[in-house]
DNA sequence: TTCTATTATCGTATATTTGCGATATAAGAT
DNA sequence: ATCTTATATCGCAAATATACGATAATAGAA
C-alpha cells in the first residue's frame, strides 16, 4: 500500500529522478565538489573533509557510484574515486532538454 | 544517532541538495514536465495525468512548491500551478558553476 | 607471518518519504 | 441553506534513507 510506484513512469523520468536523488544530500554534493575541484582522482582524504564517520562517507560514495555519478577502483587498502563526467554531461543535457530549453518560449505566460 | 547532519554543510550545498531532492522522484519530474510543456498555468488536470491518487499528487505539488520549483495559487476549489523559472535558472547556474564549468579543465585527467 | 593502515560491509536505531483512504475546506451552483 | 466539485490535510502503514560503531577484508610493512 505504500510501495513506490516508480515503475509507472517513463524510463527517462526515472533516470532523471535517480540522478537527482544521488545529489539530494549535502554530503554527496560536497563529495562531488571535492572530486570536481581537483585535476586527479582522490585516493582517500575525502573522509577527513567531511563531518561524518568513515562508514557513512563510504556509504555515500557507494551511492554515488551506484548512480553512476562517480567511478571508483579499489586497490587493497586504497581506493580511488573520480567524477564520471560523461554521466554529468548526459543528465545535464537531459535536464536542459526538459526544462531550460522550454524556458524561452514559456517565459511570458505564467502566474 | 541517526540525525541528519545537514547543518554541518554550507548553505549552497544544502540549497543544491534540496533542489535535487525536490526532483528526486519520477512523479515530480513528470509534474514539472507537464508544467513546462504548456504555455500556461495548469489548473487541475495534473491528477488525471499521473498514476497516483489525488491526495498523493497534492502532496508532491506541495513539496515542489515548498522547494520553490513551482508557484501556485489556490482559488477556492481550483488551484493553479506553474513552474518557477527563476528557481530553475538559479539552480541550473549553480549546478553548472560547481560541475559543468570545471569539466573543461578536468576532462583529461581521470581514472 | 603478524602488524598496520585504509576502505567496505554488517547490524541497528531513528528519521524521512511514499502512498492511500478518509476527511476537511472552500467557492460556486441549485 | 444544501449540494457539488476540486483541492488540501490528517492519520496511518510500509519502505527508504541516514548515521554510527563494530567488524571484515585487503595489501603493504615489519
Amino acid at each position: 500500500m505504500a510501495f513506490h510506484k516508480k515503475e509507472e513512469f517513463t524510463q527517462k523520468e526515472q533516470d532523471l529522478a535517480n540522478f537527482a536523488k544521488a545529489m539530494a544530500h549535502p554530503a554527496r554534493i560536497a563529495i562531488l565538489k571535492v572530486l570536481a575541484q581537483r585535476n586527479e582522482c582522490i585516493c582517500g582524504e575525502i573522509v577527513d573533509l567531511l563531518p561524518l564517520a568513515q562508514s557513512t562517507v563510504s556509504q555515500h560514495l557507494k551511492e554515488l557510484k551506484n548512480a553512476g555519478l562517480i567511478t571508483g577502483t579499489v586497490d587493497g587498502p586504497k581506493s580511488c574515486y573520480c567524477i564520471n563526467w560523461k554521466a554529468f554531461e548526459k543528465f545535464n543535457g537531459e535536464f536542459n532538454f526538459l526544462f531550460t530549453n522550454l524556458k524561452i518560449k514559456n517565459e511570458k505566460a505564467c502566474c
